[in-house]
DNA sequence: CCCTTACTGCGTATGTCATACGCACTACTG
DNA sequence: CAGTAGTGCGTATGACATACGCAGTAAGGG
């Protein structure tokens, strides 16, 4: 009735976080909670997320469907667990003596190679603040960057979450193109091409004329740096950040 | 085998525009591609989205599931459409002469009460840039804002979609706040405190030394004003969209 | 030494879902 | 009045998550 640690956890988080004591009575378990999250992270890199049904995995394993339950509560704890594996550690610290700038900037970077990896992340539905191990060694490590600052702690959790906010949303954008390069076929100049065709024929320029400026001026069409809007939002961001920074420091 | 329009859009799609020649020959349809949204919207407003099932709307409308694909070609675009409907128009533009940065403010405002009138917009699973009438609309808005602006096409775009991230990205997180407060009872409040007891219980304060101070200093138990941290990340952004704005400037 | 007991793997069953297919019918066009 | 495109929908298919219960297994208590 009370589980091991008395932390109201569901099972497979509780093993995630290295509490879980060794059961001493029954067969010895033939599959452990790492040995289905490493197969159905190796599922989702390799067929997406849509592949990862608990029958699927099962298979992949040589067991059957039911056995995984005995392992995980249900389908979403899989999914928690799944994302702890592939954020995995943040990055070492940067040297001493870095600047909160470049910390925070070099943090927003390495979260974004994490999700480039491993494009299905985005695709997990979203169901609660993080409470896994490697989530919180993120933030941690994003508050971290942030220890120059003069700022108050609700200040600091505030800028880790808008500057994650930011880089899972622009990560987000770029997993749909990519998505939507591979269901269509073609390059992504392409895809954005097709678009910004369709938008044309669709938006009439009397009723959204700035749009049609937009469209017109050609900005959409180039083919892009694909880190160009990313470095565009985090510059901003950072700027944003520094204005309070520079205000709350004299 | 060519679509009306010759636009290769979704026959639910190209109703939404308005396009969509009225079909000549055979029976009078009972129904319409807006029946079928507007009954999935309201199912969607009063159950959840895990409730907007095909047949469910169809037994709402008093049909048969199939009928539903004579409308629209997939759930997909079921989802779609229902976004379109639910977002609306956007705002009447501000009075001329408001500065940029009030009629961004203004308008990102908006967006984030629309969210927030319809938490299941946000549970929706994302496919691709914004191609219906209203989504066009509120980024016609977004880019009329920024008129008074020196900035350039590319970079007025960029910041919409800036904002335009971060609103969604706030209001999904107050979407999963508030699951979690209809799924185990109690207040906000009440949430938020589990969930830092459960963290301050989980993670080491040697290991999460940053985090740890932050849970220690209190600003997360406090009954937070629910806007609060819209407000803060709003002005950061804002604030490092006027620093380039004036580095354009002059 | 054996038996209780907690735990394992897993077969089976249930209910939900999206959607393909084809049939019968309807109302306009020639 | 026939042809025909478009309608509503019954039926079937194949996934899927997961509840339930049974049979086997290994460690500990007597």
């Amino acid at each position: 009735m009370a589980d091991s640690g008395g932390t109201g956890l569901p099972p497979g988080l509780e093993a995630a976080w290295g509490l879980r004591e060794r059961p001493a009575k029954g067969p010895r378990p033939g599959l452990s909670v790492h040995r289905i999250v490493d197969a159905a992270v190796a599922l989702a890199a390799s067929e997406g997320l849509a592949a990862v049904s608990m029958g699927r995995v099962a298979k992949e394993l040589g067991v059957s469907t039911m056995s995984l339950y005995r392992y995980v509560g249900a389908k979403d704890e899989l999914y928690v667990l799944m994302q702890d594996a592939a954020i995995g550690a943040p990055p070492d610290p940067p040297p001493p003596g870095t600047g909160w700038r470049e910390g925070l900037a070099r943090w927003a970077w390495a979260q974004r190679a994490v999700f480039q990896r491993n494009l299905w992340l985005l695709r997990i539905p979203v169901s609660g603040p993080p409470a896994t191990p490697n989530s919180v060694a993120w933030w941690e490590a994003g508050m971290e960057a942030l220890a120059p600052t003069p700022l108050d702690e609700g200040a600091k959790i505030s800028v880790v979450l808008l500057v994650g906010g930011f880089v899972r949303n622009e990560a987000g954008l770029m997993a749909d193109l990519a998505a939507a390069v591979t269901a269509t076929g073609g390059t992504p100049e392409q895809v954005m091409a097709r678009y910004t065709r369709t938008l044309r024929l669709l938006a009439d320029p009397e009723r959204f004329p700035a749009v049609a400026r937009a469209l017109e001026s050609g900005v959409m069409d180039g083919p892009d740096d694909p880190d160009h809007e990313f470095r565009f939002g985090l510059e901003r961001l950072l700027d944003g950040v520094q204005v309070m920074v520079e205000r709350t420091d004299g």
